[in-house]
DNA sequence: ATATTATTTGAACGAGCGTTCAAATATAAC
DNA sequence: GTTATATTTGAACGCTCGTTCAAATAATAT
């Protein structure tokens, strides 16, 4: 059977397009003028499928969002409530992580946008929290089920500093690279499951297990 | 009692309002217009003290990267050559989160501004390597005296994630305030000290001190 | 006081911005 | 095949953008 080229819909060309620029430039930097010109469509396009530059904005972000919580919800409910730490964040990381290496381009600049926004006051409640706030809650309840005598503030905590580490991570800025000399590649992101993930745990169990006092270790 | 009335270099006005608007909207998110306008200054004179609105943008970082690492590197040198992974990572981290909490505003919104060129590929070799290079690479070479055996790229990859988890967190992007329904506020920079310091050395000692094999709680 | 330099002013430049809209075209329903 | 709807086109709207520059003013040095 010969293969049909597969015409990509105007919505999904412009969607693309959009994530790649605001991956490198951000929200401000690009232009729809850019983003139609990489799209190869015409100027009034994502007005008239997404109402406004802000809406082409929150759809990109919406579009792998909810591919990527729902993969992340189905992971947490997988596991018992005696789960470890580890595979708690194994779930929530996870997902994030192997689209992030298998998933493609697309995927890669959806990780640019979403270390801009969560790291920018702008976006926080009406990107941020409207996207990302019940898988996140559902994830503190898993981390409670396994401290049951860890203090809320811990818990939320732990979670915060999983969230910065995991943003800058996976948006792969090349400082890691730059830094080390190459010798660690933002790229691997083998090395970083086999890294982040116990990384993460220790801080967890230090804060949400055992007592808050310092130098244990 | 008379308020004496301190007059503020125009360099100065114009970093400060700079600042402030970086902080909230990013580099392109603001026009020198609206930073003038702010700054009581004409629309000219951003370009002759600082060349360019680029060069404004490295000169808000600067201005404060200068104190912020000087203060590092000398928390750095009074510290012993055997000493333990917190107290390192309180001399690299102390600087900036009590500038943060003691610094007024323009600190605060330096620190937005920081999260932001630290989670985007754009500054990353030409703000944050330059400005941040030898205060990181002192850094990891003083973990690496206090774990000798760890793999170089174990080093580097924790303090990756120890950067993700500061800049997030000192940005104060209200994210936890909403998350956690005020129950943490991101504000509240004694109750971040109280655990930050000690989720991030659980880490770096899980990942440079003993094995890396999962599960090791 | 005068000469020299540093800074500020006010206006203008060309270019690009998000958005809108009527007309043209393609698609779908009957 | 004809009507109704969905999409695309191309141009224009008013506005803001970073930068430049000669003229005016302030500060400094002799």
């Amino acid at each position: 059977m010969i293969k049909k080229i597969e015409k990509i819909s105007t919505p999904q060309r412009i969607l693309d397009s959009a994530e790649a620029l605001f991956a490198d430039s951000g929200y401000d930097g690009v232009s729809l003028r850019m983003i139609t010109k990489l799209a190869g469509v015409e100027l009034a396009l994502p007005n008239y499928h997404f109402g406004s530059k802000l809406g082409l904005f929150r759809s990109v972000i919406q579009r792998r969002s909810l591919i990527l919580n729902n993969e992340r919800i189905k992971a947490l409910n997988l596991l018992p409530d005696t789960a470890e730490i580890d595979d708690l964040i194994e779930a929530f990381i996870g997902p994030f992580l192997r689209r992030s290496l298998f998933g493609g381009e697309g995927w890669r600049n959806y990780a640019r946008v979403v270390a801009q926004i969560a790291n920018s006051p702008r976006w926080t409640s009406e990107i941020m929290s409207a996207e990302f706030d019940p898988v996140a809650i559902e994830f503190v309840r898993r981390v409670r089920l396994r401290f049951p005598d860890a203090k809320t503030e811990d818990v939320y905590w732990s979670f915060h500093f999983l969230l910065g580490a995991m943003t800058i991570t996976f948006a792969q800025t090349g400082r890691i690279d730059l830094l080390s000399d190459n010798t660690c590649r933002g790229s691997d992101l083998s090395a970083i499951h086999l890294r982040m993930i116990p990384f993460l745990s220790a801080g967890f169990s230090s804060l949400c297990a055992g007592s808050t006092q310092k130098g244990g270790v």
